[in-house]
DNA sequence: TCTGGGGTCCTAGGACCC
DNA sequence: TCTGGGGTCCTAGGACCC
C-alpha cells in the first residue's frame, strides 16, 4: 500500500479571495498586483482565469496586462486579506487528520498515511469539498506516491480537479515532456541541459551521470538526473521552519541618483528589517544590502555583525556600511536590507 | 508602456590554516 | 629553488520557487 501524499494547491488564489469579498467581480478579468495602478512598475501577482484567457499571467509586468487586458478590474496586493484566508485553508486540512507541510500561501503537502483509504481520489475530493465549504475556495488536489509527484500532479488537475501521478504512470505523463516541467529545473537549468543534448524528462532519467556531475556539480548533476526519475524520499513534515533570514526590498517608481537619497532609502529599510527580527528569538549575523542598477543589474554587499545583535542601531549602521562597498555611479532601481539570522 | 517582493539553497573562489 | 594537499570559513552571485 503506498503512502499516499497529497499536494493541495488553491485554484488562483489571491483573485478568488479578492472575488469573495467583491462579489461584483465574479466572472470578470481580476488581475492582482503591486498597487493596483497598472501605469506603474510592478507585476501581476494572480490573474483570475477570466484574465488569463486574454495571455495575462504571474510575473507579468503590470503595464504589460494592461496593455493585454486594458478592461480587466486591477486590484492592490492585499497580503493580510491572503494571510488570513490561507490560515482557514491550512486549518481546515488539518482537521481532516493529515500530517500538514505548509508551502506558502496557497499550497500544502499532506500525508494522508494515518488515514485508511483505498480511493485516494475520493479521499481528494472531500478535502476539496471540506475546503470549499469552509473558506468558499476551490482548490486542485494531486495525488502522488511522494510529495515530487503530487506536486506535479496538482497541475494536471486544475482547476478544481483531482489528478494520480505516481512510479506507474510517471513514464506516460512526464517522460515526453521538456525538463522544465520538474519542480526545481527553470529557465535556465533546462538551457543548459538543452545544450548537453538533453530535452525530455526521459532523456535527462537516462543521462549520463558523470557528464551530469561535470556540468552541474558533484551535487546538482546526481539531483538532476533524481528529479527526472520522479522518486523522491523527503517526508511531509509539519515541524516549524525557523526563517533564515528576513528582509525588505522596494523597487522605485523612478530611479534614484542622488546618493544622500540611497542612504536615506537604506536606513528607512533597515529600520523595517530591524522591526520585523525584533518578534524573532534569534538575532542577526549578517546584514546583506542589495542594489539593483539601471537598467536591470543586481549586486549585493554584505558585512557580519560580530557579535550577532538585532539592535536597531547595530542593523542601521551595518546596512550603512555595507551600502559603502558599493560605488554609486549609476541610478538605482531598487534597494534591498536583508538580515541573516542565527542558526 | 520591461522586468515585485518574499524567501531558500547551492556553488565558486579567495583567505586562511595545518 | 619555484613552490603539496587537504580542510574550513566567508562572500557574492546564480538559480529557483511562491
Amino acid at each position: 500500500v503506498p503512502g499516499w501524499v497529497f499536494h493541495v494547491d488553491l485554484d488562483q488564489f489571491i483573485a478568488a479571495v479578492e472575488v469573495l469579498r467583491r462579489p461584483e467581480l465574479r466572472g470578470l478579468p481580476v488581475v492582482v498586483g503591486g498597487d493596483g495602478d497598472p501605469t506603474k512598475r510592478g507585476v501581476v501577482s494572480t490573474a483570475s482565469y477570466e484574465a488569463r484567457r486574454y495571455g495575462v499571467g504571474s510575473g507579468m509586468p503590470l503595464r504589460t496586462a494592461y496593455k493585454r487586458c486594458p478592461d480587466a478590474v486591477f486590484l492592490p496586493v492585499d497580503a493580510p486579506a491572503y494571510h488570513e484566508a490561507s490560515r482557514e485553508v491550512m486549518q481546515t486540512l488539518r482537521d481532516t487528520g493529515a500530517v500538514v507541510e505548509v508551502l506558502g500561501w496557497d499550497e500544502a503537502f499532506l500525508d494522508i498515511k494515518g488515514i485508511q483509504t483505498a480511493d485516494p481520489e475520493a479521499h481528494a475530493r472531500d478535502i476539496q469539498r471540506a475546503v470549499l465549504d469552509r473558506t468558499a475556495l476551490w482548490c486542485s488536489i494531486g495525488v502522488g506516491d511522494n510529495k515530487h509527484r503530487a506536486k506535479l500532479a496538482s497541475a494536471f488537475a486544475k482547476p478544481a480537479g483531482v489528478f494520480r501521478l505516481t512510479r506507474e504512470n510517471w513514464r506516460d505523463v512526464m517522460g515526453h515532456r521538456p525538463t522544465e516541467a520538474l519542480w526545481g529545473i527553470g529557465v535556465k537549468t533546462a538551457r543548459k541541459l538543452a545544450a548537453l543534448g538533453i530535452g525530455t524528462v526521459e532523456e535527462l532519467a537516462n543521462a549520463d551521470a558523470a557528464q551530469l556531475a561535470a556540468s552541474f556539480g558533484p551535487n546538482t548533476g546526481p539531483w538532476l538526473r533524481h528529479l527526472a526519475t520522479g522518486e523522491d524520499a523527503s517526508p511531509v513534515s509539519d515541524a516549524p521552519y525557523p526563517p533564515r533570514s528576513r528582509g525588505r526590498e522596494e523597487t522605485y517608481q523612478e530611479n534614484i541618483a542622488d546618493p544622500k537619497r540611497i542612504r536615506e532609502a537604506v536606513v528607512r529599510l533597515a529600520q523595517r528589517v530591524s522591526d520585523d527580527i525584533d518578534g524573532e528569538e534569534r538575532p542577526a549575523v549578517r546584514v546583506v544590502v542589495k542594489v539593483r542598477f539601471a537598467p536591470f543589474f543586481t549586486e549585493t554587499h554584505g558585512v557580519a555583525l560580530k557579535p550577532p545583535t538585532s539592535a536597531a542601531d547595530d542593523i542601521t549602521a551595518a546596512a550603512l556600511a555595507a551600502l559603502d562597498r558599493f560605488t554609486l555611479d549609476r541610478s538605482v532601481r531598487l534597494l534591498g536590507v536583508r538580515a541573516e539570522l542565527r542558526r
